[in-house]
Order: C-alpha cells, then structure tokens, then sequence
DNA sequence: AAATTGAGAATGAACGTTCACTCTTTCTTC
DNA sequence: GAAGAAAGAGTGAACGTTCATTCTCAATTT
C-alpha cells in the first residue's frame, strides 16, 4: 500500500514483473479507485464522502482521479452496479439444486454470508436509501431485482409444475414477498447481531416450507 | 398554509379562536419544523437536504429555525427518535392477542400497512443507514428494538410455557429474526409492488406457523 | 515530438450557522 | 389602564468552511 507512492508510473501491482499494457493499468487504476470509494462510503455515506477522502483513500490527485471518473455520480453509480451484480451472480449458483426448497435455502444462506462479510450490508443500506430518490441508482436496482426474480420464478414455476410444491398464493405475490424476507435478513446482519448461521438456516427453511408447502410426492 | 405569513404571530392553526399560550405555541412550531424536515429528508436524504431546503418548507427563516432546534443534527434525531417510536407504541397492541401466531401476523401487518403510508418506508430506509454510521441514530435505534424484542420475547415465551408452540430455536435466535423478516417486507413496501395485503397475510401467517411449529393443544 | 498520467493550487457555489436587527407580546409600575 | 421596559419571535444578510470540479503545468511513456 505504501510503496505506490515511491514510482507512480510503475505497475500497480507487480507479479513476476509482469509489464502491464496501458488500457490494462487503466483498468487496474478504475478498479483501484473503485475499491477505496467503497471504503469510503462505508464510512460516510454516498454524500457524506468528500471527493478530498477518496483521494486520500486511493492515494491520488483530484486531477489524477478525474481522469477515470467524470464526476462523484459516476463512482457512486459504478459501485451500486458492480455490488447489484454481484448479487445476482451469487443467486445464479442455487439454480442447480434439485431440491427447490434447499435451493432457496442456499440461496439465502449464501446471500447472508455475503453481506455479513467487508461491510457489504452496511453499502447494502447505503444503496436501498439513495434507490429511493436517485434515479440512475433505483434503475440499476431495480434492473438487478427484475433479472433475479425471473430467474426464481422460472425456478420455482417449474418445481410447481412437477407437482413438488404447492404455494398457497401465486408467484406473482409470492416472489417478492420471498425476496423481500431474504433481503431483511441479509441486511440486518443477524450473523452480526449473534445469531448463528445453523440456526438462521434451521429458521428459514423453516419459513420456506411453509410458504411453498411442498407436497408429499415432492419429498425425497 | 399560505395565510401564515400575513400575522406571523398568529396562532398557528386557529380552532375555533382558541389563543395558544407561549409554551403550546413553541411546541407546535417545533412540530411543524418536524414535520417539513421530514417531507425534506424523504426527498432528499439527511445529508442531501440543506437547511434552506427545510426553511422554505415550514416558511420561516433560518435564524427563526435556529431557535428550536441547536442544529441540523438534532433536527435528525428528534425525527429519528419520533419515528422509532411511533413503530413501538405500533407493536404494543400485539399483546393484546391471545392467540400468538395471530398477534404476530396483526403485527406485522400494522407495521407494513404503517410504512406504506406517508412514505414512512423511505424515512425508514434512511433511518437504517444513517443509524449505521451516525452513533447518536444508532443508539436511538438500538434502544427501540432491544425494547421490541423484549415484549414480543416475553409475549411468545409466554406462549412456549402454555405449551402452544414448540420453536426450533431459542429465543435469542428467534427473535432477531422475526423482527428483521418483518423489517424487509415493510422496507421493501411491498403493498407499493403490488402484493395485496391479503396475500402478504397468508405468506407471513404460513412462515410465522413455520418458525413457531404451533402445537395441536394450541389449537383454537 | 506527441500523448498520457499525474500533482496540486484555484474556483465558485453551497453548506450550516451566526449576527445585528426589527417587530410583537408580556410584564411592571404608576 | 396607559406608558415604558424586558423578553421573545422572526428576518435575512453575512461568515467561514467545505464541496465538486477545473485549470495549469510537470513528469513519464510511446
């Protein structure tokens, strides 16, 4: 962290000098002002954060930073991006579970364990807040939740088809009302609060199984 | 509202040509002060809202304003604290409920049907993150839902001693986890995404029955 | 030589807060 | 109960600071 200042011209960071080619130091650059603006807004909020703290955080000039980000919105917007899809990546993997009910148990588990680690809930909160009145930012959410939903939809329509489950609304109500609870979860950082990840699991299979209400011909 | 300008001095809200005294008119300035900041931090966010922006609100100029609140921040948190506490006196009538599973979805319901009300959900988002990094919020907060948790630990441990539902897990898991399911189907608004309020009672009764695993001597 | 990357001072707008002041109400004194 | 002093409520310009952004220029790479 600190030899960056020593060459600013240098690779970033230096394997086997390994020479990196301009639009990839560009990129490395980004990432870099990208990963300190995420500390920083942690810390004090979209609008709390001073362009002045970035800086500082990255270890680089007003000037230096303007020349990978055109304005304070930008940043703010490229990070709700990036954390929004990063969710939804997470929420690919539960697809392949044959079990529908542990799937969304794995789903929500893995949610879970992603916010409670490098203080995503509290970006998390951060992010929920600033949808509510920037509308570049609730785009991207909302964008991000419709992609997620679906994908759910399609795979809890098909465990409905099969006969495995049998919910008592329909998925319409039901998908973001699941969402929703997943998301409260995640964002109250219960991991943090003490409860155990067992027993958050053990409670929200608990919850799925009375939601869906799988069949007797479901049961493996 | 636009009449107040022409006697400042003027009782605020005229009843009946009720005279206020010093005192009842302070408070109700004060109120009135709130009440704009509020319609300000929804639109705006704490940070995002300017004094001015509040002055204009309520129409009064910022020296006038300084002589109810000290300071922008004690603007926030009375809000805060005022918000908190209308969700607790909220909960309260829960208790009331004999039947534990009902008390609960009563619950529940009353604190999404509130938050869809009056934009309640977006203060509370901002709430959420603000009390994440400011700590005079946090505690406020804190204090608020440890006060939850205990009614409603008293109330369902009640119902386990009576022998009418038989949980998983102990109540410090419970607990947490009840509130923070309840907290994203109200700060996701959901009645707003369109799930009728029905169809959110009949999900929350089934997770709650789930969570609780009523016993078939609890049965009504 | 041309282009890119960076530094860091400078800029003007906006911020929260304070100030000196006016107007109204209340209290005191006769 | 009228006159005058004291206190309270409100105004809006002004203050010092901080903000996001831009500008000028030097260093480095191609």
């Amino acid at each position: 962290m600190d030899d960056l200042v020593e060459n600013i011209y240098a690779p970033i960071e230096v394997g086997e000098g390994v020479a990196l080619t301009r639009t990839e130091r560009r990129e490395q650059q980004a990432r870099r002002i990208l990963a300190a603006a995420k500390v920083c807004f942690v810390r004090s909020g979209f609008k709390g954060a001073s362009m002045q703290e970035i800086c500082a955080e990255v270890g680089m000039s007003p000037g230096a930073l303007y020349r990978y980000f055109p304005s304070k919105e930008a940043i703010v917007e490229a990070i709700c991006e990036a954390d929004r899809r990063e969710d939804a990546v997470l929420f690919a993997r539960v697809l392949q579970e044959p079990d529908v009910v542990e799937g969304l148990v794995l789903g929500a588990m893995a949610h879970i364990r992603h916010m409670h680690e490098d203080d995503n809930a509290k970006l998390f909160a951060e992010i929920c807040s600033e949808a509510m009145r920037n509308p570049a930012v609730e785009t991207t959410c909302m964008k991000n939740m419709v992609e997620v939903q679906q994908m759910f939809a399609a795979y809890i329509g098909k465990a409905i088809e099969r006969g495995e489950i049998d919910p008592p609304v329909g998925l319409d109500a039901l998908l973001p009302t699941l969402m929703s609870v997943a998301h409260g979860m995640a964002l109250n950082d219960l991991p943090a609060m003490g409860v155990p990840y067992e027993k958050l699991e053990i409670l929200f299979r608990a919850m799925v199984v009375g939601m869906l209400r799988p069949t007797a011909s479901g049961r493996v």
